[in-house]
DNA sequence: TCCAATCCATGCAAATTCGTATACCACTCA
DNA sequence: TGAGTGGTATACGAATTTGCATGGATTGGA
């Protein structure tokens, strides 16, 4: 495309704009919070820019000349696209109307944002939320999401992120399949268990070497990378399996398979996109997750799933 | 008015809507003659300006965000109200079409300038002509006239002005009125003859005291603040007039009052608005103008009124 | 897998623009 | 007529903006 026609200094034409409406040049720098000399050198300036006399100097104000007239009809129509531009900015980032995309795990989309989404929802309405499953870091630079729930410090630069508090998660399996292997009650006692791990499950075991476990991939026959699955297969007896303590505490199908176990702390971190800042709707969800996720959860407000 | 919904940064905007245009900064800073660095400022400050975050800043290239988009339609207004004020200002400054304001004096405007119009409008029928006609100075400034004939060295700043030539007055009368004061030869002679004045006798006659001539108010029976009709009086035979030599060496019906008298010289100056340097048909009548008349015309050509 | 091309971000010096102060001019009203 | 009001033009120091140079990062292809 061709840009010549519009590559002149655009401020220029709002002050001739402002400046023959107002009627001086003294009273456009008031309306536009400039002075009148930059008015005066910008009317000036644009004059010589386009080549044409826009105002007569008379004595005291100005009068546009004929050609100046006939320019105020494009004039006219640039300040209210510009008036459009700028009022359709506001109401865009003031509008608590639209989606946030929040993205999270599969267990905390499954077991923890149900509520804490009703309660956004019941405050604001004309939010809607779009919950983005993954359990690998949303790229929240590329908008796959707008604020996200992490379990790790964010390293990227220019996100916003608040960390929230420490979790732990704990050891649980079915009260039935404890007994089946015999009430473990040590680390020891579980080097023949059964885990249910997620994804790569040599690393599951050597993080769990540093609390006292001697595991072999021999421990991991069911493997998904899906933690909701993890935890029905946990459900369903199956194994042994790592979940939030809040989560697991408030699942009646399952005990604490190790009580005297040093649990698990990660930390919750909640992480966004700089325009959080600019945008009335997104700061909103922000703090309304900052503060619903700050304290765990009351057991009998949890879904068991 | 309220001018507060245009009051940011008009160049800020042209800079996101060639950017998202275009794709890039760089492209967009290579189609508006800028930097790359310059556009990246210009869009983030617009970001800040209006609150909203108009890019996604992805690996290679920006991409619109929502927002962004969503405020492309006014951008894309804005251009063209931009775009249709450059293109009508140039035309304007460039078209031979339109009217030219021509200030001069009532002898000139009826006796000199017909055949120089009647030239120039042969030559460029789409300017049209209105003569200004006035003894006393046009306020070029005010616009009362776009080019402005004059008989003495114009002194106002922010005007371009020319002399063309000089030119002489000399005293003119019938013959028959001559006779009748028994055909003067020298100055003396004149001291009872009626001399028809312009406007102010007594100055007239300080200023003939110059040239030799011992008058008073008794010698102006008729005075009149045109010379037209002055000169219509001394065809008519009542006296004696001063009038420029291209006009009454043109006139049958008079003949030099008092030949080996020294004539009164005085300049021509045309004089215009500063406008002409920008404005192509001011600029033609102006050239125009000059050309024709650093030269007395041929008697031939004259109109005898 | 590496290289070339292309893009954005940033530090810094130079150029531009802006605001303050002031001079000057035109009109109005007492 | 003379002071007051409200306007424009200009000089100059300060603040802002710009361009250049450079670094870092991503994409596409050899």
């Amino acid at each position: 495309m061709d840009w010549r026609s519009i590559n002149f200094d655009w401020n220029r034409a709002r002050a001739f704009l402002v400046t023959a409406e107002e009627g001086s040049l003294s009273a456009a720098a008031r309306a536009l919070g400039l002075t009148q000399p930059t008015l005066g050198r910008q009317v000036d300036a644009l004059e010589q820019e386009l080549g044409v006399m826009l105002f007569e100097r008379i004595g005291r104000g100005l009068r546009l000349t004929p050609a100046g007239h006939e320019l105020m009809d494009a004039a006219r129509q640039m300040g209210e696209a510009a008036s459009r531009l700028s009022l359709s900015a506001v109401s865009q980032s003031e509008a608590m109307e639209g989606e946030v995309l929040i993205a999270c795990s599969d267990v905390y989309g499954a077991l923890i944002m149900p509520q804490i989404v009703a309660q956004l929802r019941a405050a604001e309405p004309r939010i809607t939320i779009r919950l983005v499953v993954s359990n690998s870091a949303s790229d929240l630079l590329r908008r796959e999401a707008d604020i996200a729930l992490r379990n790790f410090r964010p390293e990227e630069p220019n996100l916003v992120a608040r960390k929230l508090r420490d979790t732990c998660a704990r050891l649980y399996a079915r009260p039935d399949y404890l007994r089946s292997i015999g009430n473990p009650e040590t680390q020891a006692d579980l080097s023949r268990a059964s885990f249910i791990a997620p994804d790569d499950p040599a690393m599951i075991a050597r993080s769990l070497a540093d609390f006292g476990f001697d595991l072999n991939e021999a421990n991991f026959p069911i493997v998904t990378d899906n933690f909701l699955v993890m935890w029905e297969h946990v459900k369903q007896g199956l194994g042994i399996g790592f979940i939030d303590e809040q989560i697991g505490n408030a699942e009646p199908k399952v005990t604490e398979a190790l009580p005297a176990m040093r649990p698990i702390a990660y930390p919750i971190w909640l992480v966004a996109h700089r325009e959080i800042y600019q945008n009335r709707r997104l700061r909103f969800v922000y703090d309304f997750l900052a503060e619903a996720l700050r304290h765990p959860l009351h057991s009998d407000e949890n879904t068991s799933g």
